[in-house]
DNA sequence: CGGTATCCTCTACGATACTG
DNA sequence: CAGTATCGTAGAGGATACCG
């Protein structure tokens, strides 16, 4: 049982099932849709830059890209390290932190990959199934 | 290498860092905010009602929920029975393909209470360190 | 090259009220 | 009890243009 320290309020407790747990939020952070994605990326072929990570990762904004990577980096699990040349250059990496989450989002990507044609099928029976009833 | 079967257009691998791909769409479902929580909770507590669901998951609006679970029950990752009573009684339940996702979201979670204390240290730093520059 | 700034749209989400 | 229906807001997210 890990001490809390958070005396100053009723809402100290850090189970992700409890409304305002700070865990709860950070769940939903590392799980957003842009977040796995640089995670991942970060996590399967090491350092990489800006413009790289915007051409493995298909379709996504230089806005959200720049925000997902700020708010990694404000988490501590990447780093930004900026190369004073010209042109810039700047490398975003794994912290040790950030490696730690190599292994449960790998997983997590490996799931989803494995079982979408499962998933597809499902949705198709579900539809077919209220389709007829309505 | 799964076979793909989709010959309708150029867009049919699964590869989650490609644009339109849907996997990638089923990761974000699967991640995403409610749907975590449902699915912890029904891998946890088994088997469980409407109301008691309601109940575990704190801050949850009744349209939230009913929303998360006809998009599981869809996906395939949660059967919803209705027993013929009065007062209505629904339960939900993981299918078996459900169950296979308790350990990759389990790890997850778990990640975020283990390293939370960390994650919120990194971002007071953080905030010191550019509250300065700026 | 690696951003920031601005504008705009769309959807996630919550609050409330009603129903079989 | 377990929803559905409706409305309203905030923020996610994209397109475009400009900058050090």
């Amino acid at each position: 049982m890990a001490a809390v320290g958070n005396v100053t309020g009723p809402i100290s407790s850090f189970d992700p099932y409890e409304r305002g747990c700070p865990s709860r939020d950070l769940l939903d952070q590392i799980g957003s849709k842009w977040a796995v994605l640089v995670l991942g990326e970060l996590g399967r072929n090491g350092a990489s830059r800006f413009s790289r990570l915007r051409q493995a990762l298909a379709g996504v904004s230089e806005k959200m890209l720049t925000q997902t990577l700020r708010t990694l980096e404000r988490d501590g699990l990447v780093t930004r390290t900026v190369y004073p040349e010209v042109p810039p250059h700047v490398e975003y990496e794994l912290t040790t932190l950030g490696q730690t989450l190599r292994e449960p989002l790998k997983a997590l990507t490996e799931w989803s990959v494995q079982h979408i044609e499962e998933v597809i099928s499902a949705r198709g029976e579900y539809d077919d199934r209220t389709e007829r009833t309505r």
